[in-house]
RNA sequence: GCCCAGUUGGCGGAAUUGGUAGACGCGCUGGUCUCAAACACCAGUAGGAAACUGUGCCGGUUCGACUCCGGCACUGGGUACCA
């Protein structure tokens, strides 16, 4: 009989879940190991075979680490606000918590079936109110503290308040009164200055087709990335979160981590800490001063003119009344430019002169300032003073509009380009002349401190986190509006639920889903807030609620958090090094200054496993003639491309475009048969308006058999319904199996790295399982002898032992299923059946191929689970060699091999080389200058 | 532009971290079994007739380099006027 995957695997999923195997308890005296993934959002296209990936990777470390005597925890959730599902809401009016569950009941089902080890008993739904209530506190928590520069870390909101009583602080430069004499709506503002969850007036990234603000990181160039929305800047009262206060502390504990180096340089990049001085200039016939930021006051004497975001609030003040009109349509034109168009010609400098001049500090100079785009008003000061010589972006912008270029630091050709190099002596540079450009930045910021015109200064890229989104699928922020003061909810009183709208969609006015609910209201009275958090939100803290998932009382234990701390391994996708790592990262480190956790970073190491990418099949199309009145569309096959194909001019005759073929209707060969047609517009209804056209025209081939096809074109690329190059796991898992997915997907490849999904190979693995399944049976029937292990197969299980062990401790999944292979090669070979070799071989599979390890374990007489079992220590003692076959080079290049017993020391080897046949062949009578001899690995003579 | 990762047979990928390049698997070729196919099994498979040549390219260090150093090219990802 052969191997039943189906059964079998059905067999061990149902009694994981009825004895719960895996469930994890929160007291043991084993020691704890925290292994958690990425948790998915559960989107209407269901699991792909993308991301099992990470998952198979965790699971294998988690029961591997089950094996070792660990307590493992080892959950599983979702990420269920967000917005998708919200648009789908809006298009067919269905409650995105109904979305919700479906869609979630269709990924479990998913996850069942590949068999992993979740303790389904500790399950977190971002969206339910059991849990949001706990992101609702987190946000009241955040709203009551302040970041406390002194004591570096956040502290509640009274301890400020008493500086300002006490008079340690002052309530700022406009209000200029005591504490005491602030009205509540002066000491509400003042205090929002301060604390960690604000309100304020901020330039958002707009997007008006989502209708909502977006943060830094949901933008990639200029559009928002679910959906690819044109994004703009916009002034708006928001909720954000102060993160800029951890920004030191989030650089620096990087150093820490086991994180990819790729990861932390990516977080540093976005954090973006550079340090400088920043310093006042005079302005001409006026008691105001412009203050700059720079990384290089060496170059002060290389000033040249100084520039002004357009936001800039000095901008109206220093506008002479001849510039007013210019600079009044530059600030119009600068506000109205799309993200997308600002970023989409960086190239182009835009600019305008105010008529207005500052003096420099030390010269006296009059100094031109002008208005830039390519100044940004959120970073530094908002205004820079130009060096053109020395800076890129200065100089284009000096040559651009004809401004005086000096150089200050030699070693440039600044006719041709700036000198940004910071190397080199100063010139013409008075005090500065002569120095290098390191010593000249210490003298300039001494000079500068020492007649009080500036000083040193940190400025950090990262922006704080526009925490509120205008929209209705996100935890309602728990904040009521008491005559225009926001006020926090009580603890008591969360959650906050959210509350039912008759449409998914801003109000008339403009006002975010939330405006639409009736009678909600704040004891009846006070308005809630209407914008909901971010989708990051619940994910910034959910490793935490996995540790003590039911509890009523708080978010999770002390006791629980105690013993679980922080995640042992985490595994999961690149894509969010920038945003949901900051945030968790962040949130964990304001916990810990609460005293509410003992750690201060949520992951000891973390793994980032690469993308599994789609091939995509296109039809291939060109349209004949665009000059006569019906354009003929010719689909034809990619190989005919020559046919069609103009190779002086590199174009198609007529126009060539391509559109995506649903990947499950194409053969292995990339082929797709006219049979098919039917079937395709059935299933795929857009196809039909291209197909069912008059004018429509198919240069079908024909295969051997007569059968009409056309060869499509393939590509590769992310994996997404849009482009219908999805593959599920579910037909896998239907025709080979549970196991042999698992196995396949650590096969393919080292885990880190993308790869396209392909099953060319799965054959391979399908036909393991087998062979291994075989080593214990006979004919069909279970045949393990108690028989003593010879030497040979004693060696074979405890070198893959050996190198199991060591793969799976680097993450090496790919080389363990290699190693495994070879194992069951070499055993095959032996015809071994011994239960000494094989029991102990069931158990070192087991976290890669679950099921089958269960069912041999069991048939190997066991009424427990394999689940815990103790994994086997190798012995060195059966793999010690007593010979060596020696690699003999001749300068470097390997000829033959000698074999040599161990026992021989180096001086006997050399002379048993020299008196072999082979070599003196080689020599050919001539004496060699020297041998290399290294111990059990080689031997090299040098002729 | 900058930062990160990568480049090894027809393909996915190995190489104990400076010591036999191409493990393992796919594919392909030939064979056994079969009426035939599937499965399974056996043999071969970097290129070259060979000497030899081969880990993206050029150079260096070394007895010895896929591995270390310097320079360059290409591919993928991130980021973008951050002063």
């Amino acid at each position: 009989m052969e191997y039943n995957f189906r059964e079998v695997e059905k067999k061990w999923q149902h009694y994981w879940a009825k004895k719960k195997t895996f469930k994890a308890e929160n007291k043991s005296n084993k020691p704890k190991y925290y292994a958690l993934d990425m948790f998915p959002y559960p989107s209407g296209a269901g699991l792909h075979v993308g991301h099992p990936l990470g998952y198979i990777a965790s699971d294998i470390f988690a029961r591997y680490k089950r094996l070792k005597g660990f307590n493992v925890l080892h959950p599983m959730g979702y990420d269920s606000f967000g917005l998708a599902t919200e648009q789908y809401a809006i298009q067919t009016g269905q409650h995105p918590e109904i979305t919700t569950k479906t869609n979630i009941a269709r990924y479990r089902e998913q996850l069942d079936k590949i068999g992993f080890s979740f303790d389904w008993d500790r399950e977190v739904r971002t969206s339910n109110p059991d849990y949001y209530k706990w992101t609702q506190w987190i946000f009241i928590q955040l709203f009551n503290s302040w970041y406390n520069p002194e004591t570096n870390k956040a502290e509640n909101i009274s301890t400020l308040i008493e500086k300002f009583c006490i008079g340690n602080l002052t309530c700022g430069e406009d209000r200029g009164e005591g504490w005491g004499d602030l009205n509540e709506m002066q000491q509400s503002d003042l205090l929002l200055e301060y604390r960690l969850a604000y309100l304020s007036n901020t330039m958002v990234n707009w997007c008006p087709q989502l209708g909502t603000v977006l943060a830094n990181e949901e933008v990639k160039e200029g559009v928002s990335e679910r959906g690819g929305y044109p994004v703009e800047r916009k002034l708006m009262k928001q909720w954000s979160l102060r993160i800029t206060a951890y920004a030191d502390r989030l650089l620096s504990d990087l150093e820490g981590l086991d994180w990819t180096d790729s990861i932390k340089e990516a977080q540093r990049n976005w954090i973006g800490k550079s340090e400088g001085t920043s310093f006042k200039f005079k302005i001409q016939e006026s008691d105001d001063t412009i203050e700059v930021f720079t990384t290089r006051p060496d170059t002060i004497f290389g000033v040249s003119f100084i520039t002004l975001a357009p936001e800039h609030e000095l901008v109206e003040k220093i506008t002479t009344a001849e510039q007013i009109k210019v600079v009044k349509e530059y600030v119009m034109f600068a506000k109205n430019r799309s993200e997308r168009d600002r970023m989409s010609d960086v190239k182009k400098i835009t600019g305008v002169f105010t008529g207005g001049y500052v003096l420099h500090p030390f010269t006296g100079k009059q100094i031109p300032v002008w208005i830039g785009d390519y100044v940004l008003a959120g970073y530094g000061t908002g205004a820079v003073m130009a060096v053109p010589g020395h800076d890129t972006r200065d100089y284009a912008f000096a040559k651009h509009f004809g401004l005086d270029i000096i150089e200050v630091v030699a070693g440039g050709d600044l006719s041709k380009e700036s000198y940004d190099a910071k190397d080199g002596k100063l010139m013409n540079s008075d005090f500065l002349n002569g120095l290098d450009v390191k010593d000249a930045i210490k003298k300039a910021i001494a000079i500068i401190e020492e007649k009080g015109l500036g000083k040193g200064k940190t400025n950090f890229r990262l922006r704080d986190a526009v925490f509120g989104r205008q929209r209705y699928w996100g935890e309602p922020i728990p904040v009521y509006y008491e005559n225009g003061i926001p006020k926090v909810l009580d603890e008591k009183e969360l959650p906050l639920l959210l509350p039912d709208v008759d449409k998914y969609l801003p109000t008339e006015t403009g006002e975010p889903p939330l405006a639409r609910a009736t009678n909600w209201k704040y004891k009846g009275q006070f308005e809630y807030e209407n914008s909901t958090m971010p989708g990051w939100a619940g994910s910034s803290w959910y490793f935490l609620r996995y540790m003590d998932a039911h509890n009523k009382n708080t978010f999770a234990s002390k006791e629980a958090i105690n013993y679980w701390q922080n995640v042992d391994l985490y595994i999961g996708g690149a894509e969010h090094s920038t945003g949901h790592l900051l945030y968790v990262r962040f949130w964990t480190k304001f916990l810990n200054d609460l005293g509410l956790l003992p750690f201060t970073e949520p992951a000891k190491k973390l793994i980032n496993q690469g993308m599994i990418l789609g091939r995509s099949l296109f039809f291939t199309r060109i349209e004949s003639d665009s000059n006569t009145s019906t354009k003929h569309q010719i689909i034809i096959s990619c190989d005919d491309f020559p046919k069609y194909y103009e190779p002086i001019s590199n174009t198609f005759i007529g126009e060539y475009t391509k559109w995506h073929c649903p990947v499950e209707f194409a053969d292995e060969k990339d082929r797709f048969y006219k049979k098919n047609l039917a079937a395709l517009v059935d299933v795929y209804p857009m196809f039909k308006d291209i197909i069912a056209k008059e004018t429509f025209i198919v240069n079908w081939k024909q295969d051997d058999k007569g059968e009409d096809y056309l060869l499509l074109k393939s590509e590769v690329e992310k994996m997404s319904k849009s482009k219908y190059n999805v593959v599920t796991p579910d037909i896998i898992i239907e025709q080979q199996g549970a196991d042999c997915l698992r196995l396949y997907e650590m096969f393919l490849g080292p885990l880190e790295l993308s790869k396209p999904w392909s099953t060319i190979g799965i054959s391979g693995v399908s036909n393991f399982i087998r062979k291994l399944w075989r080593l214990y049976h006979n004919g069909g029937v279970f045949n393990v002898s108690t028989e003593a292990a010879t030497k040979e197969e004693l060696k074979t299980l405890h070198k893959t032992i050996k190198k199991i062990v060591h793969d799976i401790e680097n993450f090496s999944f790919n080389t363990s299923v290699s190693n495994f292979m070879i194992c069951v090669n070499e055993l095959t070979e032996q015809k071994c059946n011994k239960r000494e070799i094989l029991e102990p071989l069931s158990i070192i599979i087991a976290p890669y191929a679950p099921h089958l390890a269960e069912e041999l374990w069991f048939k190997l007489g066991h009424t427990d689970s394999v689940t815990y079992a103790q994994f086997p220590a190798h012995k060195e003692e059966y793999l010690v060699n007593d010979a060596f076959a020696y690699p003999v080079s001749f300068n470097g290049k390997t000829r033959f091999k000698m074999e040599l017993p161990l026992t021989l020391g180096i001086k006997e080897i050399e002379h048993a080389a020299m008196d072999f046949e082979e070599v003196k062949k080689f020599l050919e009578g001539k004496s060699p200058k020297k041998i290399i001899v290294v111990h059990n690995k080689i031997i090299n003579i040098v002729v």
